[in-house]
DNA sequence: TAGGGCAGCTGATAAATATCAGCATTCGCT
DNA sequence: AGCGAATGCTGATATTTATCAGCTGCCCTA
């Protein structure tokens, strides 16, 4: 979205604040509306069988959330929570309506934000069906990197997630995933102060995660 | 799309014959087109690390494929393959920008299609990353039947898939998923006759996808 | 119609991953 | 600051899934 559209949801002025933790929307219940994210992290999630969580996709300032289901006259699909103190701006169902009929140009965004949504499920998908663990582990915290930045010292992820967190994103048990993090550990890729990341070796995480080698 | 769409794709008259195996297009190329399928079957796959490939999604009568790539100006994520004799319609970008300069509802239209493909897609990934195989080989026989239908009989299913296929579409190995097909048979879901598979206990394949129960 | 190759199948085994149990550490409260 | 609960970690084990090898039968076609 550009700072035209920005300026025009903005105006309608319905900003929600979220705490860490706090539930944006529930998966299989009925959306009114589409969010914004001003400024903080989501995650997207599905729940399984037995209640186990899988982290979709993140979210960060800029991205739209909820929009899918919406546009499709749906329940949602997956669920969304806040990763830390969060700040969107929600525009109701009416709200985007009338954007969308006095600017055409939102169609084609709409579709941009589908198909990039789209070509990213695709892919996750294949991974999940074809790597390993230990290979997704990597991607993962790449895609983090990539996704969510470094702090100051330029290795540090700027994101906290649980180690639970983190095994839902990669799609594999929690031990599994803290075992996998310990090998990097030993193997000089990362180092680890608590749920602070730090990608130390970062061409090596890439051979790792079989993006190129 | 609707009768008034395919009325002006078939107008374009660019009739595409592929026989059962042959490639409609391969991962990694630019798109030029989209292909509306007029009559068959095909697959949409990616390609893994050791080329092993995994089965995205299928199409059928009606479907469009090819269309995320050329409409995010992107390469194509996926490849497409004939699965029998198939005939597609395909439709140079030029005319598509034509049609959607003359028909707004087109990019509706799109809208649907992406937002439909990425529910499925995120379902799908949460399958992948929760579900055992053998919840997995259920449930893709059923969505076998539900895409394709069933035979005179009312019970064999209305697609020919090699082992390897199915297994492909599963995301697993070719030697596990029949192996678990051989089951389904000991346990009297189906019944197997070479590459015919007729499911004749629909209920009982339900509860072992954990569809409900 | 003989035979080469491939798909399907099965058993044995190996490898990957999950689960379970127990303990240590940290975090959120008050 | 201190307590209880939640999170993180590790080892042992179980389970799931993949891999490897070998066998059969079937189609193709030479």
């Amino acid at each position: 979205m550009d700072d035209d559209d920005f300026d025009f949801l903005n105006m309608e002025k319905n900003i929600v604040h979220l705490h860490k933790g706090q539930v944006l929307f529930l998966q299989d219940t009925k959306p009114h509306g589409i969010y914004c994210v001003k400024k903080g992290k989501l995650k997207v999630f599905r729940r399984g069988g037995e209640g186990k969580e899988h982290i979709i996709r993140l979210a960060n300032d800029a991205d739209v959330v909820g929009y899918r289901a919406l546009i499709s006259n749906d329940k949602y699909n997956c669920g969304a929570a806040a990763l830390e103190e969060t700040v969107l701006c929600y525009v109701p169902r009416l709200a985007l309506e009338k954007l969308m009929d006095r600017n055409i140009s939102i169609y084609k965004k709409i579709i941009q934000l589908l198909a990039v949504d789209l070509k990213e499920a695709e892919s996750k998908m294949s991974d999940l069906a074809q790597k390993p663990v230990r290979e997704r582990a990597a991607e993962t915290l790449l895609m983090l990197k990539h996704k969510y930045g470094v702090q100051e010292d330029g290795q540090t992820l700027n994101v906290t997630l649980s180690r639970e967190e983190m095994a839902n994103l990669v799609g594999t048990a929690t031990e599994s995933f803290i075992r996998i993090l310990s090998d990097f550990k030993k193997d000089g890729m990362i180092e680890v102060d608590h749920k602070k990341i730090k990608i130390v070796n970062e061409e090596m995480l890439y051979m790792t995660a079989h993006l190129y080698d």
